[in-house]
DNA sequence: GATGAAAAGTGCGAAAC
DNA sequence: GTTTCGCACTTTTCATC
């Protein structure tokens, strides 16, 4: 990993199509040798998927919030990451400090199917209870992990 | 923007990378349809670009926060926008219901350099004060924007 | 270990239909 | 929408440092 890898991540970040011949040439190496640590990057985890950037919007997806998720007792990452893992509108989820015990971002079609799945988080083991703040409007989209 | 798109949509999501005559053999449609038909998702906008994801810890960029923005007043979404697209730390943010006026979800390399961001989130005008969760540990990595 | 150059193979992209 | 075809790209091999 070093400043070559990262000149190959930040062209593939800005276009993952991107020839190998194109980002050599941007980088100074050759086609092969870009494939090379592009490979090795896969390989290592490093770059963990070549994926798109859709506008949620035209997905179907207005409706989001932001969901404080608060505990009974003590609970292990692992097991809220079980809980979450199972709702597919959970689209990123930490343990946080504070009062609440993780902050989880959903995201879903409309307000019903919000709701849905906020009470399968809600009833699942160990949940107590949740704090959700809708999305009114969107204004930066930056994440792509 | 049919069943046939958002098939396409879907795979490109799982693997950008796929050729188009993959693609159009899950979906059922010839190679040159299925270009025909990425090349107009991304004329229109649908698909907004092509990316990696990268591993954040690889990447140096340890450090997360969820931070829910209270302002005095009433601060139109257009003026948290400008002040929030000058601070990259920034990931994703929106206006939300609730007490808070929006909440931003952060990322940096250390403590200090979120703290640092955050200072300039919270001397910026309108902003009256700001309420930060840390992230301990991460649970769930879906977000794609 | 790493690289670059050249070979072979594969998929893209622009036609015509 | 499909099929065809030339070409560019990927991918492998090999020699080199």
């Amino acid at each position: 990993m070093d400043n070559l890898d990262r000149g190959i991540i930040d062209l593939l970040r800005q276009n993952a199509r991107a020839g190998y011949g194109d980002i050599g040439q941007e980088v100074g190496l050759s086609a092969s040798a870009v494939k090379r640590r592009v490979d090795r990057l896969v390989a290592d985890g490093v770059i963990r998927n070549f994926t798109i950037q859709v506008d949620p919007a035209v997905d179907g997806l207005h409706t989001e919030a932001y969901v404080e998720l608060f505990c009974r007792g003590t609970v292990a990452p692992d097991e809220l990451l079980r809980i979450l893992a199972d709702v597919p509108e959970v689209i990123d989820a930490g343990t946080v400090t504070g009062s609440a015990d993780a902050i989880v971002h959903m995201r879903s079609r409309d307000i019903p199917s919000l709701e849905a799945a906020l009470e399968r988080v809600r009833h699942a083991p160990h949940v107590d209870h949740t704090r959700s703040a809708i999305v009114l409007s969107r204004l930066i989209s930056r994440a792509i992990d």
